[in-house]
RNA sequence: UGGGGCAUGGUGCAACGGCAGCACACCGGACUUUGAAUCCGUGGAUCCAGGUUCGAAUCCUGGUGCCCCGG
């Protein structure tokens, strides 16, 4: 049988100590999105022994006239039927609405590129759903994330990469404070995806289940253009495109359906590829250059969250990711205080863009990060 | 209404008289719980009318359109 790690064991053992509002240690409460993941997750936990219950998180309106409920929600009842637990479903479309997808269209109106999967993490399934399951006596809530979860036995969390790197969601993870982290447990986090999928068929799920997980994001299936068509007319706003130098190279259909470093849907010709370098927010003007133009080596953040530790402002190296499937890039942290902190790269890159969350990582342990305020060139790098 | 130049996919360019190719754009796919990037792939063009030639995008004649010079 597959064990799991030791730090969930722990809890189940009693030997961590620390946690507050945690009355059964073996009760536990476990997001389930129809996909594979959550499903082997909720099985990992069974098997060893918690009584689950699993939550499926209505986020989004479907359409009705088609079937009477989601697939993904069909998928998650079927789980539950599968491994024998009982499954609640939570109708959360109103704070999705308002929260997250609000919020989203905020970013995008001041000319950010937002990333509802970290908001979404952060408001929904680990606030919203946490204080529903907790309102419900259960102190525990797991999800099917590839991280990991290390924890001491005053209950202190640490947060590292999933031990797939692939598939590490510590990225979406990041802006979690440490009260929150108390309360979750990962058990995919020291799985490969090849074991998971693997597991899914020992256990009999590989029927219900998606290949994929579901992605509860609202985006999926929409196009951009369609999405803030629908709900934000506002932002579809045309406006001129130029070069660094003004001079007007074509026309756009609404800055919010650009971000920065992107290529397709400008639409214009040139002898090489075109990205786009900037935006000019109050006069509606989207700017592109050739690629050298993205070259940045600096960025400042705010709203840092830092999980168990500060990064040094020396000048030691921390790996660093600008965006959730970004490579790791060698970096110093400065000027931390308060709650913003500036970054500078090794080496230049391309692509820092402002509403992005940047995370810091000391070799397979996530410390947090911040979100992109904005990225810079510094010429003169002293050592 | 003088002189010169140009005309090739959506755009910018290539092709000694011998199978019209490249870049960019567009479209599709892969990847992906954000938006992107990246990778792979498809389609699509010789301004018009004559002529020379075994063979014309290429040479000749005429037409049409555009550009530059005529400070």
């Amino acid at each position: 049988m597959v064990q799991l790690y030791q730090s969930v064991s722990l809890i189940f053992e009693g030997k961590i100590t620390r946690m507050d509002k945690v009355k059964n240690k073996n009760e536990i409460a476990i997001a389930m999105s129809g996909g594979v993941d959550s499903a082997v997750a909720a099985s990992l936990l069974i098997k060893n022994g918690f009584r689950v219950r699993g939550y499926y998180m209505s986020l989004k309106p479907w359409n009705c006239r088609e079937r009477d409920k989601p697939v993904e929600q069909d998928r998650a009842e079927k789980i539950a039927d599968k491994l024998g637990i009982q499954l609640d479903i939570l109708d959360f479309q109103r704070i999705f609405k308002e929260e997250i997808i609000g919020g989203y269209i905020s970013a995008l109106s001041q000319g950010l590129t937002p990333n509802p999967c970290v908001m979404c993490n952060r408001l929904i399934k680990w606030g919203s759903l946490l204080e529903y399951v907790q309102s419900k006596g259960i102190g525990l809530l797991a999800s099917g994330h590839y991280a990991y979860l290390q924890r001491d036995e005053n209950g202190d969390v640490t947060l590292h990469k999933g031990l797939d790197e692939n598939k590490d969601q510590s990225y979406v993870l990041s802006a979690l404070p440490q009260p929150v982290l108390r309360h979750m447990i990962l058990p995919l986090g020291n799985l490969q995806k090849k074991e998971v999928q693997a597991l899914a068929q020992e256990f009999g799920l590989s029927e219900s289940v998606d290949r994929e997980s579901q992605d509860l994001c609202f985006l999926s299936g929409f196009k951009q253009e369609d999405f803030l068509r629908e709900n934000a007319k506002e932002l579809l706003e045309s406006g001129e495109i130029t070069d660094q130098d003004g001079k007007v190279l074509g026309r756009h259909s609404g800055l919010a359906l650009y971000t920065i470093g992107q290529r397709k849907g400008l639409g214009i010709a040139w002898h090489e590829p075109l990205f786009v370098i900037d935006k000019n927010i109050e006069r509606n003007i989207l700017i592109i250059g050739t690629k050298d133009k993205l070259r940045q080596n600096a960025l400042t953040a705010k709203d840092a969250n830092w999980i168990s530790e500060l990064p040094q402002t020396d000048d030691r190296r921390y790996d660093i990711k600008i965006r959730y499937k970004s490579k790791l890039l060698k970096a110093r942290i400065h000027h931390l205080q308060n709650r913003e902190f500036t970054v500078i790269f090794d080496e230049s890159l391309r692509d820092i863009t402002p509403g992005q969350r940047v995370v810091v990582y000391k070799g397979r342990k996530c410390l947090g990060g911040g979100e992109i305020v904005k990225g810079m060139y510094i010429n003169n790098l002293k050592r």
